[in-house]
DNA sequence: ATTTGCATGTAATCTGTTACATGATTCA
DNA sequence: TGAATCATGTAACAGATTACATGCAAAT
């Protein structure tokens, strides 16, 4: 028997929507000060790059959308003597989508992606000596970061206002601090557990 | 003037290729042991859960494509009286193929998204009651996450033998722990710092 | 009988990356 | 005058989610 129902199209309620987040991180960012998007390219590569990334791709089909959607506009502005350069502002209706998204409190998700953990899970398969020299590079890469990291925080002689940008630039650079110290000590462990009883 | 390089199909390489990453988690399951893909899609909802996830939908799809790809093929089982399953095995070259993503130490990418760390960047704009509700909602769900993960851990009354599964699964599991210790540790911060000097 | 779990798939859509494509401006 | 950076876009493809779609088996 075939499914009557969805065959009138009844019973299975509206698309859920997705989540754009994407579309939340540029109104966010427009929401601070307006922006080309070349601008807002290099705010994902710099500000946002610890928790979030876009390539200049997919930031201008997404600027795009969301101007057809008047979440934002732009203005043109001439660089030197012809160069066109869109200069994005966000709207009332936009600065209002962005707000409830910001309000809303969802449900933690799935953990994120890791290549690396899914490498090791895999990893008694390889050779001890091959293991630890993988388990060393990414030390060392996440040690590389870490002082990067530290280096930035550095900048804040102080903590910043709480209504501040800065202070919750502050707070995600703490967490990406805390997170890089955490995977340095996690590997250190992991190297530790490989070497046990090792190799005499 | 038109680009006669690329008009002709010359000078720019080959496509590089794509990652593939659920390919070799598949083909890492079935170099443990023989699998349909539905025992597939539970080994990613419970062993592979702290570092990657997929759906059945994806999964079966990849399954298919990993069978014209001769990675790995399947002989039909009959649970009951007529119910087909299709149980999986990985082939020599798809062994081959794995252990050479395996022992490629391949540099680390970009950090992964974080939907609440992007929130919490533009958390200013909050109210501070609201801030902090959202920063509370999130430090109970990663003590909910570490309480199940540490129960997970004294599943392992010792550490197991390196060379075996367990083993690796072990350096996870801790990896797993020690993010969420840390997660609710930066997050008591991020409370702290946003009552300093609070509401009397 | 009814619900939960076993079992497998496809279609539409959304999200993200790589490559293609062009041209101006600035600095060495 | 050549390289790096500013500036904007499209097309093709890869990766992932949601919804659609079906039916058997086991337990209550």
């Amino acid at each position: 028997m075939v499914n009557v129902a969805s065959a009138l199209s009844l019973e299975y309620g509206t698309r859920s929507e997705s989540l754009r987040t994407l579309k939340y991180a540029i109104l966010g960012l427009l929401n601070q000060r307006n922006m080309s998007g070349y601008e807002l390219t290099q705010q994902f590569e710099s500000a946002l790059c610890e928790f979030w990334n876009a390539k200049h791709s997919q930031i201008y089909s997404e600027l795009k959308k969301l101007t057809d959607e008047q979440m934002i506009c732009y203005e043109i502005e001439i660089s030197g003597n012809v160069l066109e350069k869109k200069v994005y502002s966000i709207t009332e209706t936009g600065k209002a989508d962005f707000m409830n998204w910001l309000r809303k409190d969802e449900p933690m998700g799935a953990t994120s992606k890791d290549v690396f953990r899914l490498r090791l899970f895999f990893s008694n398969k390889l050779d001890q000596e091959v293991r630890i020299e993988l388990l060393n590079s990414q030390l060392m890469q996440h040690r590389l970061r870490l002082m990067h990291l530290k280096n930035n925080q550095t900048k804040f002689n102080k903590v910043p206002q709480k209504d501040s940008d800065e202070f919750s630039d502050y707070l995600v650079l703490l967490g990406a601090i805390m997170r890089e110290e955490m995977s340095c000590e996690w590997l250190k462990q992991c190297i530790e557990l490989c070497q046990e009883g090792g190799n005499t």
